[in-house]
DNA sequence: TGAATAGTGTCTTTCAGACAATATGCC
DNA sequence: GGCATATTGTCTGAAAGACACTATTCA
């Protein structure tokens, strides 16, 4: 089995004189449903932490990269391929996983509500999303990881575009403003904040929203890349 | 070998029906030398890469946590054990290293130059500073790694006080300013600089250097925890 | 008094932040 | 006309950024 980490004549080089590590990704995939910030946590169905809540997540495989394996990860609970994705932080503490020594590098994963088909995974009884203001008790140091991917969304938020990966390509400035509403869990200035935003040159102008229930918007879409660095001001 | 892997009875947990990677710790270890960002390269005395410069680093152990086995490394490397470290990321391509599959963890480290006592470590037949703008070709994804580490350091610098971790407990803001303009390669207005620095209100005032070549300059200290956020503006 | 470094203040411009009235489309 | 949402401008205060002279110490 550990024949391939022998290659191409190093017999001097033993990784294996090294006992290895696990290696395993977990995911915070964030989405706003419900007018709320949610992410999406699974229910153990196996020891440790069996019928716990936990991140998704799983041991990587050996020809895949971290990032191919988060996709893959998020594909198998969600059914969702084309989303924001950015590694986070590495957990590597030696007591973190009963079983032995598992290091988890962490992905956040942005999506669209619209977009998700949820499937039940075979290593989970249950999936759902959970607001982040209301979250059940985590397996593992899942709380920790959690902890640190909020800090970080809202920071890209505040200083990159990853926000319009939770819109559609067409979107009001109305849709913008929730978006960062409830990301902030803060009551924002209409005027300020598209003084803002529109000062900063971002965005084309699209047609105008058909079939609104009330005045129709004008529509925006992006005209930078997603992730791009701007600055929007102190929303934190 | 792999049987503590095994813990706590929990026989369906098959960590082991995986192939595991290696993994491993590089360290970006940045100082100022000669008015100039350097940070230490060792020249590799094994294959693959052999006489090839690379950022130091090397396998985890079992036992210790990723940013225990970082300092570990970095003590072994220059005899410093009291710096500022940090983790950037997680670099985990399968073709990364040509022995198989080598999943790296990497830190940056701050250390004052006046710290260091440089050893010869076993694995490298040299050991060298090197400035940020003279570079040799790295083994492996190194270059990759190191200008991740220069772009972390440039904005830790912006949006923290990890700076005054490479002054000493008591520093004149004359020290502090040829700093920034080293690891900005950039003038700064000394007025403009000043005004900014002393109005986040993080320095005390201390004594006034003695023995200085001309007029001796007021000393301060830090007066908040080094990694703390704070704005130097649009210093990139 | 010359050399080297330390220390200081003003003006202009830009931007954040507070704040309220009008416009549009649907019923 | 009533309702729901969209859209727009002004004023104030704070801070960035440009800019040049004086102060201190030592040789």
């Amino acid at each position: 089995m550990k024949n391939n980490q022998y290659k191409q004549g190093y017999p001097l080089v033993k990784l294996d004189d090294f006992e290895q590590p696990s290696v395993a990704v977990d995911l915070v995939i964030f989405t706003i449903k419900e007018r709320s910030l949610q992410t999406l946590l699974i229910k153990r169905g196996i020891v440790p932490f069996k019928e716990s809540w936990a991140l998704p997540g799983g041991f990587i495989k050996m020809n895949e990269s971290l990032e191919e394996s988060a996709l893959r990860e998020l594909e198998e609970e969600t059914g969702v391929n084309k989303v924001y994705l950015e590694q986070l932080y590495t957990f590597g503490n030696v007591g973190r996983d009963p079983r032995g020594r598992v290091i988890t590098v962490s992905y956040m994963a942005l999506i669209n509500s619209k977009d998700i088909k949820l499937k039940a995974s075979t290593d989970a009884s249950d999936v759902n999303w959970f607001r982040i203001s209301n979250l059940p008790t985590l397996a593992f140091d899942h709380k920790k990881i959690l902890n640190y991917a909020v800090k970080r969304l809202k920071w890209k938020f505040e200083y990159t575009t990853i926000a319009f990966s939770l819109l559609h390509s067409r979107f009001s400035l109305g849709e913008l403003q929730r978006l960062y509403e409830i990301v902030f869990d803060k009551e924002i200035d209409k005027r300020n904040f598209r003084k803002k935003i529109l000062s900063i040159d971002i965005l084309k102008t699209e047609s105008i929203m058909k079939d609104a229930p009330y005045r129709p918007p004008q529509l925006y879409s992006l005209k930078v890349k997603i992730g791009d660095s701007i600055n929007i001001n102190n929303l934190a």
